[in-house]
DNA sequence: CTGGCGAGTGAATAGCTATGCACACATTCG
DNA sequence: CGAATGTGTGCATAGCTATTCACTCGCCAG
């Protein structure tokens, strides 16, 4: 009905209580000086109005916003949802609101990011590993801080945060080893992802160290399908693995459950199964499956760590440790 | 160093680029009158200086924001990944932004809801259902259009997109008849959600309409623990079911297993299974479940639509079909 | 009685952009 | 050649809040 109505200004509440507009803002200003009178009188107003103090020019003053962008590769994978929980989280208990933003690439990350740039917001976090260093250096010239999730990448406003993937590669090798696996074979992610890179080269330097052949290998997502299509391969020849560790979770589903309807083969019994991440889903019955969990709380507790940092900071790539959990896809009889 | 270092602003451009401030705004407005050889002057200098426009003051004058408010209750459930996913794209689509606010009960929602109202969102849209009229008629005096999915309130500012929840509730009911279903059973979700009152109150009148008597009870979650733990309680006496619906897939999972692995019974051989959301998983080897789709990009449009309605329209509350996805686990020998 | 002090209040201002208005200049038409 | 149209630019302003500065008033100590 009324073509452009405008929510109440601090002027409006300050007019209904015969105060001026600076006592409505020391109302809503814990600590500031102001009668007790006056506050309930102006709080009667501004109950009344429906008002609500306006945050935009204080931002527009201050450049600071309270939000905090994060940015996500997509939704797919449940790993992502406990990020986003445990971010949730964080960002809540200090205050601050959460931009979500989706994007295709890494390669339109900056083109985004540009764009978030005009909100102000105050720090972006990315799910999405940063590839390029050309990416990384556009993105430092706008000076906010950036904090990537394992992805070796750094510059003057970006940092990092890993799990020690080649370390959980090597454990990998270590427990299928010792599990009883001798064909070893490794169901990789995308070749664009650094974890998936240092997973494998973790596991492929676990089994050198033990004297093993190296691991047959297919694969190149993080998907279920791209498990299920790396097991076909991996047991259409004659020599099988009898052990395998997967880029995550969602790509071992895909092994085990192939192994067993495509070719009746268990696990652990006749193949180990390794995955990591240790989605909720890998307790459940018909996997148990052997896992690495990330402990993402921990990997949050440091990415909020670093985004307090000031520019120029040099400790800008942590790692967090990962927890080896052991199930049933690994334990024989 | 710089102690407190701003962004460089359109005047600061126009410096540089010697023309005034007036120009540079135009030089970013497409459609914009002004000579291209003064734009690429001006381009050249923003580019120089690393400038992006700020849009504060643009929203502090119009009051829009470019920014949705997404409420959700936890990530834990893929239903919400994918709910995410499908309203990413749509808003992206349409220029939107994406702020992202998890709150643990709808009671909060208001309080959270006031707090966005300082970031003047241009909407709000809750998968939490709403469950007060009180909660409803304080959010409504922020007229901030809201959108809720699978909730019955509705008010001025507050509209609604639900599945038909009620007949898939009665479509179950019929196909587990057809399959050969004798003694019934329903896995209810949580009490406070109008979805599964729905399904719960269809299922019942559906077996009613066919002359069928009631169904066992039990369960109270979403959850996979809450499905295992209901299977447990309906499987523990002599008078078992052969036919569940499940209040939602990840229910439905907990009742497989523990049907497997706590009692040797298979679905379907054993019992006849029905689950509700129509996740990826439910297709995945070990599960096969037949389900409701419910058709999550659907559902984000007419939530999009919803939102462009002007208050005090009539149609507000929108009721989007659900498809039934059968699988395995409904579809005997 | 007076200087000082604290509490409470109002006026003014910064922060940045888009846009309406006015003006200067070039071009076209009668 | 005068008028009219069109193009490009600069000036000034709105939008809302937090905060600084200056002011008044009541009160106490000297």
């Amino acid at each position: 009905m009324s073509g452009n109505w405008r929510p109440p200004s601090s002027t409006d509440v300050a007019r209904a209580a015969g105060v001026s507009q600076s006592a409505v803002s020391r109302a809503f200003t814990p600590g500031a000086r102001i009668a007790q009178a006056t506050r309930a009188r102006v709080m009667a107003a501004a109950e009344a109005l429906g008002y609500r103090p306006n945050l935009l020019p204080k931002i527009l003053q201050t450049n600071r916003s309270g939000i905090v962008a994060v940015v996500v590769g997509g939704f797919y994978n449940p790993y992502f949802a406990m990020t986003l929980e445990a971010f949730s989280k964080a960002l809540t208990a200090r205050g601050l609101q959460m931009l979500l933003v989706r994007v295709e690439s890494d390669r339109k990350l900056d083109s985004v990011v540009g764009q978030l740039a005009g909100y102000r917001v105050d720090a972006v976090v990315s799910a999405l590993a940063l590839t390029s260093q050309d990416a990384a250096d556009q993105l430092s010239k706008l000076r906010i801080p950036i904090v990537t999730l394992n992805s070796d990448l750094s510059g003057d406003w970006i940092r990092s945060v890993s799990s020690d993937n080649f370390a959980a590669g090597e454990a990998a090798a270590r427990l299928l080893r010792e599990r009883g696996g001798t064909r070893f074979g490794f169901v990789a992610g995308p070749g664009d992802s650094p974890a998936q890179v240092a997973r494998e080269a973790g596991f492929a330097h676990g089994l050198e160290a033990l004297g093993l052949p190296p691991a047959m290998r297919a694969g190149g997502g993080y998907d279920y399908a791209s498990g299920a299509r790396a097991t076909r391969e991996l047991f259409a020849g004659a020599d099988r693995p009898d052990a395998l560790f997967c880029a995550n979770d969602l790509a071992a589903f895909g092994v085990i459950d192939v192994l067993r309807e495509g070719f009746g083969l268990a696990a652990p019994d006749d193949v180990l199964v390794v995955g990591f991440d240790n989605l909720d889903m890998a307790a459940w019955a018909p996997y148990r499956l052997t896992t690495f969990d990330q402990d993402v709380d921990a990997h949050v507790a440091i990415a909020m760590e670093l985004l307090d940092l000031e520019a120029g900071a040099e400790c800008v790539a942590r790692v967090a440790p990962s927890r080896l959990v052991e199930r049933e896809s690994t334990r024989r009889g």
